[in-house]
DNA sequence: AAATATTATCGTAATATTGCAATATAGTAA
DNA sequence: TTACTATATTGCAATATTACGATAATATTT
């Protein structure tokens, strides 16, 4: 075999390391590092800016955008793409419930 | 080819696409999910609860310990985990850089 | 309409990940 | 030491991901 398998575990565990995974990748970290500072995401100008051609960071952008990191809308021919605030949010809470599940345990092993 | 091209991203980019692939795998979140009730972690535990094999719950605990998110102690003849705040506080701090960016844009076009 | 510009998709090859059985290793107990 | 228990590693097969060239699709401009 070799494929996850994802039916054994929940819907929200899934859904959480689905949108991880989308994170799991330089390139796309990079991406979201560029739509901070410029405000903006020209596929474009990542083609440009990364070592990478044009079919792999329209690739990068289609797995942002299907975990719902990232959202896009048409501007003239290229199209913009922007970070989705709610699934930053989502992210930042689950992070924040591990942090204070952490700090509830009482008995430490480590 | 195929492989990703880490040499051409920064060593923080690299690094935090590392710590989310290490997310990115629903048994791994399940496993963080047990650490957290359960205060403890033993892998015999892991194998009974999932449906994984006891190699199989290793190696996914082999590659939370390389990403610095679990860490492990001798325990009897067993290896007791724990989660590594140090990791999730860094991951707070990611997430929370990612939301702050996001807010000081002036201009939206999503 | 035709030419141009920009992004998406397809097909393919290389590499990585997942999962398990079998085996090895490490600690405990007799 | 031997037997037992628990975790780690190895080797292999199946699946997934990554990357790119070629091509398609869509919008803009001439």
């Amino acid at each position: 075999m070799g494929a996850s398998k994802s039916d054994h575990f929940s819907e929200e565990q899934n859904e959480l390391s689905t949108l991880f995974k989308a994170l799991g990748h330089p390139a796309r970290i990079a991406i979201i590092q560029h739509i901070l500072e410029t405000k903006s995401c020209i596929c474009g100008d990542l083609v440009e800016k990364f070592p990478l051609s044009q079919a792999t960071i329209s690739q990068h952008l289609k797995e942002l955008k299907h975990a719902n990191i990232i959202q896009g809308t048409i501007e003239g021919n290229s199209i913009c793409y922007c970070l989705n605030p709610q699934t930053l949010e989502k992210l930042n809470q689950v992070i924040n419930h591990f942090i204070d599940s952490e700090k509830c345990k009482e008995t430490q092993c480590c």
